[in-house]
DNA sequence: TTGAAAGCGCTAACAT
DNA sequence: ATGTTAGCGCTTTCAA
């Protein structure tokens, strides 16, 4: 009757080993208090000899638990998510859960479907990050969700605990560090996608040039169609104009570089000519000549939020669903200065 | 009894709402044969009347298969390992089997420790890419795996199938694209870990210059004691020699924008002055200026391979282990050039 | 503190 | 083609 046979011990072949019952070998193994000291200890002592380890289907099907997360993020490829997915696994391995990756890639389709997967699979809790924070679908497939959710900066309207980036008070302090250094006209350089954490920039900086008394040239927002575009022509004809930008803000790793490479070629020296702020902290910006002042949020902060939220939630918590704000931090280095 | 009331609709509750017996019930789930149409219609309109969705749990438990497999990494931020992971998630995802996954960071005790929790959760099968390919524990660890396994890019000593990255035939391909453009002094640069890959690329390199003919200069290997020192200030050393070499092969995402910060600090114009050859083809090579040459391997193959491999135990393949060589592809692009 | 026993929800062997 | 049934390995209630 068994699809194979696994020969594999179990706590039955424990309990006997150590000649006692079948409950007082799980509550050994689950360290469940009222145990002898005597019983203990020989069940300890099968464990060893028979080289025992639970089964953990089993113990998933009684106990209604899989101590796995699922981990919805838009693509792993991003930097930003896969450290993002570093800084939880610390946190939720400590707490012994082990973590389901998926990447949505905005496809609407294929986040249903992995958010349906994380149902199915009966995962403790999920952390997510949908591409498509409008689509009707995915916002039923989120709703659908029984299990508690922590929803990572994305607008979508839900009953889930929410873990935000500070985009627009970013922006804003980015803006007036900027500003106080004279700049007037100040540049966005990003891809052109219409989900939240770039709109949400780009808005933050129209509105917090306002609220510095800068005019702001939609020339001076520049949003790269698609990645197969070059950041490069469009920076260089940026800055080929009389009226330049004096200062930079850049966003995305790729089009960092290209850009770099274009003011670089224009012959412009920063900070002297030109400064430049780079959204998000790759590796290299420290390392670079000069070093490049960064905004970025500190994602170890964004993910101790988050797995406080999804282990509070997970320990029974039942308290009304919270909105978290992690704020940027401006890393001053060296790419900026006075205005020229 | 039950930890808590779920109040969830199971099979049982289908088979009595359809009027069959579980195992017609069963039956139609699982999608087997033998089902009369008439009672397969009956179970699916039962099915969605009481939005029933199998368990997991009880499924694993009892099918023996978790339909999961384990993903051990050095470090999913690191752009090569996110990308492999994307592609096989690809793979993997259209056979209906969802990925775990762990980063070992090259902490060996870390390591053994998921290694020990893939096992534990019962993977179907696992990919793994253990940072410490020679530590006791680790290869014990790995040894001790039941589960179909493949190993990535790892010369570890162990009974499973291996996908291997072919480096010393990629910088071999290198070495004589470059002695065909007639450079004599090539220059490595990169990281200073032990792992295999990067080991492998520095043996690989002197014996393609052995065999080419060319003098191999050990300052010309440039290995960088950890990632906190710069890959400017030594490239630049480098360049400022009398007899500096006249071609760069340069790895790692951030040491590579270093590098070309100092070739243009340097005033050096690419390809003119110097030929530059990047392994691994970050994002932006194809955009910088000049477009840059670039080393790599096709992580599509990769994931095929090990996706094809695993697949091929999971459905019984009881053959000898096979070890698979994935070659290295020659992107060429501009930044390499005659040697001045 | 311990033992006995009842299932968790499901699959697959067996019988019909 | 369908129904019946025996567990998979475990946790937890209940009784002692």
């Amino acid at each position: 009757m068994p699809p194979r046979k696994p020969a594999s011990v179990n706590i039955k072949d424990v309990a006997r080993h150590a000649g006692v019952s079948l409950g007082s070998a799980s509550r050994v193994v689950n360290n469940v208090a009222n145990v002898g000291e005597e019983t203990r200890a020989k069940v300890l002592a099968a464990i060893e000899a028979l080289g025992y380890r639970p089964n953990h289907a089993a113990q998933s099907l009684r106990s209604r638990s899989t101590r796995t997360i699922g981990c919805l993020v838009t693509d792993v490829a991003n930097p930003l998510y896969a450290q993002l997915f570093r800084a939880l696994e610390e946190r939720f391995l400590a707490e012994g859960y082990l973590l389901l990756l998926a990447n949505g890639l905005n496809d609407p389709d294929r986040e249903i479907a992995l958010l349906n997967l994380f149902r199915l699979r009966g995962m403790d809790g999920v952390v997510i990050a949908p591409g498509n924070e409008r689509h009707a679908g995915v916002l039923k497939a989120v709703a659908a969700l029984e299990m508690p959710a922590v929803v990572l900066d994305r607008d979508l309207a839900s009953r889930h605990d929410k873990v935000q980036f500070d985009h627009a008070a970013g922006m804003k302090a980015a803006v007036a560090y900027l500003a106080g250094l004279g700049h007037r006209r100040i540049a966005l350089v990003q891809s052109q996608s219409s989900n939240r954490p770039m709109r949400r920039r780009a808005e933050g900086l129209r509105a917090a040039c306002r609220s510095h008394g800068l005019a702001f040239d939609d020339r001076w927002l520049v949003q790269l169609p698609s990645s197969t575009s070059s950041a490069y022509d469009a920076v260089a004809a940026l800055l080929a104009a009389p009226d330049r930008p004096t200062a930079l803000l850049v966003q995305g790793t790729s089009i960092l570089v290209e850009t770099l490479n274009a003011v670089s070629a224009a012959g412009l020296s920063m900070p002297r000519d030109l400064s430049l702020m780079s959204i998000g902290d790759p590796d290299f910006a420290v390392h670079h000549a000069p070093p490049l002042t960064a905004l970025r949020v500190d994602l170890h902060a964004v993910a101790d939020r988050t797995a406080e939220r999804l282990l509070a939630r997970l320990g029974g918590e039942t308290a009304e669903a919270v909105s978290l704000r992690v704020p940027s931090e401006l890393i001053e280095r060296g790419s900026c200065g006075p205005a020229p």
